[in-house]
DNA sequence: GCAGATCGCTGACTTAAGTCAGGCGTCCCT
DNA sequence: AGGGACGCCTGACTTAAGTCAGCGATCTGC
């Protein structure tokens, strides 16, 4: 990206932005202090809470994410098992490693300390009306997704999970708003898509923090297999998101033995006609008969 | 507002939008102590250098802002004196209180952090395209506003100064988008309103962290004065801003003996017309020829 | 079964950060 | 002019955080 692309204004606005959430985690971290255990301890316990409650979070995991010298590692743990709150044995499969977990006791503190980040979270938005709060939460997820793009990622799920649907239901919204004559799933050909599972197809959901941001969809066929329902949330677009996904649905088609991959996109969409193109796509003949259809485009593996 | 203005998955994402910033931020701490002095020390010299170069910062207010113990300031003052980057003197008016200054070689220093967060911020810029940078931008300006909306101060300037003329053209901007018929300053009535100053008039504009972000005008005349140019920025809308500005317009109007107060706005601006009512103001009959005016109110003081 | 690598632990440090009491000079008010 | 308030400083602490070397247990490959 050229340097030219930079707004004039934008360190500035980039320092205020730096300066108004800094003071809004430091209050944080403030509050959490007030549970009388130092931030080193808080934060350790929160890293193990992260992790199944059942079955804990591998020792070395917990030090990579929070950076810390193994000695210190060590030290944290010892206190949190001292207060009853965390207990590490030993790892199953490798006597070396060891697997921390919470008792009732640290899971309990754990909710304590999320509750009190829930309530500074909740205060912030319910500042806002509603239309308000939700232009707000945009924003934030704007700016998560622009700062964690690196932590993205690209994972297979059922098309019927809750991550899937997510990303469905949001996608179908966006086409009823930018065709003009609106959208409606059940007209589409092959609503359910029902064969976007293995072994036949495919269903790729992308996720940060566990929060699904974009999709796409592989549905095995006779002659060819089609990718269907590519979307990306506006939050994550101009990332390469979608050249990602489109990558990675092109690797499941490989590894399924899949050599014809096709697809049908409309007018309104003009960002994702481009994206195929630019990705080695070519355009073909109609070959459905999906009334949203306007653009056909082909690629062989 | 009531708690059900709170959207149903708004806590997961504001608790991504921590971990992404927290991220951030932990990540520009880190490579600020790549210059081989405490954070402490890096804090106070930055916020030394937010102050006049040649006039410095009273120490009391330094100590405020970054919520530093008495002693330990002092300390950190003595320790960037002896670093030769800072100097200490007394206040010319009071002798208890005192002043801190950069020297040459801290004004260096402090661009050469000022620096590493600047490359930063550019290096989030510049993975975006340039319809890409501006949406993140306006993302950060409206979580910035959201995190900081007590900090945001109003204050008078000349409707000529910087602040003042860039408000004003983005007001005039978004009047071109959302007026049918678009909206040419110099066709409106009193393009300049130079009478928006001292001892007739008054010109407010808002600002967060030193950048502008509304802004509204008062313009002395005979029988009445007239409000104009009322405008919040979009980041900042839904914070009652406009409100605040409202009555700090009002305020100036009684400094100056005003009693009557009128303004005319736009049907394309329905909240401006609704947030005049629920302030007070009743419409009158048109009582002048502005081509873009079609509703006027007054309010008597 | 042994060599070498890996993982986590402990002890012994250093440094940063923050707290508190007391003291000195200055200002303001009467 | 003098008492009390104020602003800042120093000294003497405590606590948190982080570093480093060395140790013992365990795994892997030969």
């Amino acid at each position: 990206m050229s340097s030219d692309a930079v707004p004039p204004d934008a360190l500035p606005r980039i320092r205020r932005f730096n300066r108004a959430v800094t003071a809004e985690i430091g209050a944080l971290d403030a509050s959490f202090l007030g549970r009388g255990r130092p931030m080193g301890e808080a934060r350790m316990l929160h890293a193990i809470g992260r992790g199944e409650p059942s079955e804990g979070r591998e020792v070395a995991e917990i030090r990579a994410e929070l950076r810390l010298d193994s000695g210190l590692a060590s030290r944290l743990l010892r206190s949190l098992e001292a207060e009853g709150l965390a207990e590490v044995r030993r790892h199953p499969q490798d006597g070396r490693r060891r697997v921390a977990r919470l008792t009732a006791a640290g899971q309990a503190e754990n909710a304590a300390y999320d509750r009190l980040s829930d309530r500074r979270a909740r205060a912030l938005i319910e500042r806002h009306g509603r239309r308000g709060a939700l232009a707000l939460l945009e924003a934030m997820d704007r700016v998560a997704c622009a700062l964690g793009a690196d932590r993205i990622e690209i994972g297979r799920v059922d098309p019927a999970s809750d991550p899937a649907r997510d990303c469905l239901e949001r996608y179908y919204d966006e086409l009823a708003r930018r065709f003009r004559a609106g959208f409606e799933v059940s007209l589409s050909r092959d609503p359910q898509a029902a064969e976007m599972r293995p072994p036949r197809g495919a269903f790729l959901v992308a996720t940060l923090d566990g929060l699904p941001i974009a999709c796409a969809g592989l549905k095995g066929g006779e002659d060819f297999a089609e990718v269907k329902r590519v979307w990306v949330s506006p939050a994550a677009r101009g990332l390469g998101l979608a050249s990602r996904l489109m990558t990675a649905v092109e690797a499941e088609a490989r590894a399924l033995g899949i050599a014809t991959l096709r697809l049908d996109t409309n007018r309104a969409l003009p960002e994702a006609a481009s994206l195929y193109r630019r990705l080695g796509w070519s355009e073909i003949a109609r070959f459905n008969d999906d009334p949203y259809a306007e653009l056909f485009f082909e690629k062989r593996l």
